[in-house]
DNA sequence: GTCTATACTTGGATAGAC
DNA sequence: GTCTATCCAAGTATAGAC
């Protein structure tokens, strides 16, 4: 496979995640991501096989190596600490891929069933955590299905909503700009508070 | 308007806010729309005026009913505590809609443009609690950009999902059919403690 | 007001030249 | 490997009968 093939498929799939993340699969069209990415209308079927193999491309490089830390469950809290960390690390490097994500499980798209291998050993990580906590003591709530849902919809939710900047209008310039450390330190305050 | 009229229009209704709801709105077609309703292809455009129309038509008819609770900030944590309670209540009594809307926010639709009125009033109100309850010293929080956002990421996140169902194979049947008030006073306290 | 049939547009995928 | 031109399927909206 030679350097050019490389870059164009690069090309396709930056186009697409772009693309997929703000219209959704099917509000993007082909010709929108070849257009996006400066090659001809064929090249999507040629090197992927078609749009939705393209869709799968996104996260087959991402994802997976993104669930690997080991968690010895000998520490919840630190523990979730670390799993905060690593989740917002990924919004913050991958915000279209999340995006994306959050749009599929809500609608409960049929790609999901390829996609669940991943979500799964995510949140399942997260779920072990929590029952952890919950037996050692450290963490307090009486739904572990209610609580999940919080703290999922807490993290998966996008940043990037303009939707939402018209909130912040008038406020002083407080919290512009902020690391990723620093974002992860102020979520892991909030959720770990709310499982006291 | 005779009644036939308003019964075409509502099965319209209902058929496009749970298709729209499960497939997003270019995922769904009028087809789709009136097969499901059970009436002819023509009628979308013949009473509503197009796709377009039918999807806003939902959000007239639901949003504003909402958003028309006077909070005095004089007790933001009551405050807090009701807006929570009446949020809840409407997820569970649309979750379509809120499914939707979801969608429609983290996409950036061109559709939010006419949908921002209803969801600022709603957010605006959120955001009065808090910096009431900051000031008034029962609330801490550094960013209240981030606190915004796992509230209503919390929040808007849907629980009809069954992508995280597998999540609870294997537990005990702890917290099945939780009513509405149980999941607001559920909801409260986990966010409520974030707060602290 | 509702239906069937159809016009018109757009989308995904491919054929074939280079 | 990449392009242009094209095919075919599927979409929205409308015309016209009832």
């Amino acid at each position: 496979m030679v350097q050019d093939t490389n870059d164009v498929k690069a090309k396709i799939l930056g186009a697409a995640k772009k693309l997929f993340a703000r219209n959704g699969f099917e509000g993007t069209t082909v010709r929108q991501i070849c257009e996006e990415a400066g090659v001809a209308l064929a090249l999507v079927s040629y090197h992927f096989g078609g749009k939705e193999k393209v869709f799968y491309a996104l996260f087959e490089s991402s994802i997976p190596n993104y669930a690997t830390a080991i968690y010895t469950l000998q520490d919840p809290e630190a523990d979730f600490s670390h799993f905060i960390h690593e989740f917002v690390r990924l919004r913050q490097t991958e915000p279209e891929l999340i995006n994306l994500l959050q749009q599929e499980i809500i609608m409960q798209s049929p790609r999901m069933e390829k996609l669940q291998a991943y979500v799964y050993t995510l949140w399942k990580q997260l779920r072990n955590i929590l029952e952890a906590g919950r037996a050692k003591g450290c963490f307090q709530f009486t739904s572990l299905k209610q609580t999940l849902h919080f703290i999922i919809g807490a993290l998966i939710f996008t940043r990037n909503v303009p939707a939402l900047d018209d909130l912040f209008e008038t406020t002083v310039m407080e919290e512009n700009s902020e690391s990723v450390d620093e974002i992860a330190a102020c979520t892991v305050h909030f959720l770990l508070n709310g499982l006291k």
